[in-house]
DNA sequence: CGACACATTGATTTACCTCAACCTGTGTGG
DNA sequence: CCACACAGGTTGAGGTAAATCAATGTGTCG
C-alpha cells in the first residue's frame, strides 16, 4: 500500500497469514504499547490464553456497532479504525482514530452495550479479548489490573485534551493538532514521523475535527503554503513539526529530545 | 442559598458538620450513585475503611491542580465542582461539571500526576479515597472491581457525548443539551428536574460548551423567549423539557416514563 | 456607599459553512 | 484500450452563526 506505514500488508500487498507464531503476545510488535505493557514475563502467558483468539477486519467493515451487546474487547494488531458515535437524530460523530496496539469497546463496558461503533479504515487484524475472562484474570494479577485502569484512564485524559482542541482552538490549530498527534503514535510504533499516509478520508477528519471536509482541505493547502507539510492525497510529509506544535498550542506529542532524535533517524 | 438545589448547606444557611454520623457510605444520601453501588453491605463495610476521610472545600477552592501528584480519588459527597484543562499555552477548557457521587481524579492514574485541575463551584464536602488503598481493596472485592470499571467506563461514554455536542451541534443546541443534562442528574438526586439553581458563573458554561459569555446570555434569552425555560441570572425553570431535549437532539437524558414522573412531583 | 465581579445588550466583524461546480484517480464494462 | 461512472477531493462565491469589541446594567460584599 505505501513504504512509509504499511500496516499488515506484506511488500506484496498480500494480507499476512494468521500464522500462528505471530498470535503470541510476548511475539507481537505492539506489545509495548498493548495490555501487555509492563506485565512480568509469567503474566503475559496467562494473558495469552485470554488473546488467543484473533479476527481480521476489512477495509470499510465494522468490528462492532452502536447498540451491539458488550462481550469483548478489542486489541488492534495492525491497520486502523475509526469510532463514532451516532446522535438520535442520526448526527454522527467521529470520536477516535485508533492505532494497533490500542484496545476498542472499553466505553461499552457500564451499560453492557456498546454506545458507539468501530469502522476499519484499512485492512486490519485485532485481537478479541472476552472481557469476563480479562476481568477474572485482572483480578488475580494485579499488574493487569493496573495496566487496564492506566488504559482507562489514559482515555479519559485524551479525550480531555480533544474537548479543549474542539471548545477552543480555531481550524488549523485542530488540523495541526491531528497531524502532531498522528505523527507521534507513528514514531511510536517505529514508523515515520514525518511521511506518512493518512489511512482516513478527507470527510472523516473533518467529522473528527468539528469541520467541513471544505475547509479541511483549503486547511491542508495552507499549512503547506506556510511550508509546515507537504501533501498528496492522503500521503502528509511533515517539513516543520515544531511550527505545527506551536501552532496546535501544545508540546505534548512530544518532547524536545524525541523531536530531535525522530526528525534525523528519518 | 436555594430552596431547590441547596447542596450540603442547611435551611440556615450554616455549613453542615461533619458529624460522625454522616461519615458512612451505608448512610450517605448519595450511596446509590457513588462508589458503594450495587455492592454487597459486606462489602460497603469493607469500602468505608477507605472513605473514613473528609474533606471541606470552600468556593473557588482547588481540590487539586493541573500538575499535583496523584494520590487519591476524590467523592463528592455535597457541593459541585469543575474540572478544566489547561494548556500549554494557558488556554483552558472547562471539561466536566461534577455532582455529589460522582469521582474526581481518575483521569490522573496513568501519568501519576493530574493533567487537569478541580474547583468547588460553591462550598463542598468530599471524601477522600486513597487510590492506593482503594486498588488493594479492588482486587479482593470483584464487585468494587466491576465498579471501577463501570465508573470509567461510563465516563468515556459521557465524554463521546460531549464530543458530539462541540464538533455537531449549534450554540443553543449545547445550552439545551446542557440544561437537560443538568436537569436530570439533579431529579436523580432527588432535587426538581424543573427548578434550579445553576452553580456555575456564565463564564463557566460559556467555556464548557466552546462558546462566549455572551453568545450563552443571548441563548438563555432566547431559550426564554421561546418559552422552553424561565431564567433569572442562576435561577433556571424549565418550562418544556421535550421541546428542549428535541432541540438538544437527545433523548438520553431521560426516558419518558421519568419525565411524567417527575413533572408531577415537583 | 463604593468597588468589583458577573451579566447583559448592541454594533460590527470574521471564520467557517453552505452550495455548487469541477477535478482526479480508480475500477468497470463494452 | 477507451469510455464512463462514481467516490473522494478540491476550488470558488456568497452567506451566516457566533466571536469580538465596547458599553452598560446588576447583584454582592467589605
Amino acid at each position: 500500500m505505501n513504504r512509509y506505514n504499511a500496516g499488515f500488508m506484506t511488500s506484496r500487498g498480500q494480507p499476512m497469514k494468521d500464522s500462528r507464531h505471530a498470535v503470541r503476545c510476548s511475539e507481537c510488535s505492539v506489545r509495548r504499547l498493548c495490555l501487555p505493557a509492563g506485565l512480568p514475563v509469567e503474566d503475559i502467558d496467562r494473558l495469552e490464553r485470554v488473546t488467543r483468539n484473533k479476527r481480521l477486519v476489512k477495509a470499510g467493515e465494522t468490528l462492532y456497532r452502536s447498540g451491539d451487546s458488550f462481550h469483548n474487547l478489542y486489541a488492534i494488531r495492525s491497520g486502523s479504525f475509526k469510532t463514532a458515535v451516532i446522535a438520535s437524530d442520526g448526527d454522527t460523530q467521529v470520536t477516535h482514530f485508533a492505532l494497533p496496539g490500542e484496545l476498542l469497546g472499553l466505553d461499552a463496558y457500564s451499560s453492557r452495550t456498546h454506545p458507539s461503533y468501530a469502522e476499519a479504515l484499512e485492512d486490519s487484524s485485532i485481537c478479541v479479548l472476552p472481557f469476563s475472562q480479562l476481568e477474572s484474570l485482572a483480578q488475580e494479577v494485579p499488574a493487569l489490573q493496573q495496566q487496564i485502569y492506566s488504559i482507562f484512564s489514559e482515555e479519559l485524559r485524551q479525550e480531555n485534551e480533544i474537548l479543549l482542541l474542539l471548545g477552543k482552538r480555531a481550524a488549523n490549530a485542530r488540523l495541526a493538532a491531528l497531524l502532531v498527534n498522528i505523527s507521534s503514535r507513528y514514531a511510536r510504533r517505529g514508523y515515520s514521523a514525518s511521511r506518512f499516509v493518512l489511512s482516513m478520508p478527507r470527510m472523516d477528519i473533518a467529522n473528527y475535527l468539528g469541520l467541513t471536509p471544505e475547509t479541511v482541505s483549503r486547511l491542508f493547502k495552507a499549512l503547506q503554503k506556510d511550508g509546515l507539510i507537504r501533501v498528496s492525497g492522503r500521503e502528509v510529509e511533515v517539513l516543520d513539526l515544531i511550527a505545527l506544535s506551536e501552532l496546535a498550542g501544545t508540546h505534548c506529542g512530544y518532547d524536545e529530545s524525541e523531536i530531535g532524535r525522530r526528525s534525523v533517524s528519518v
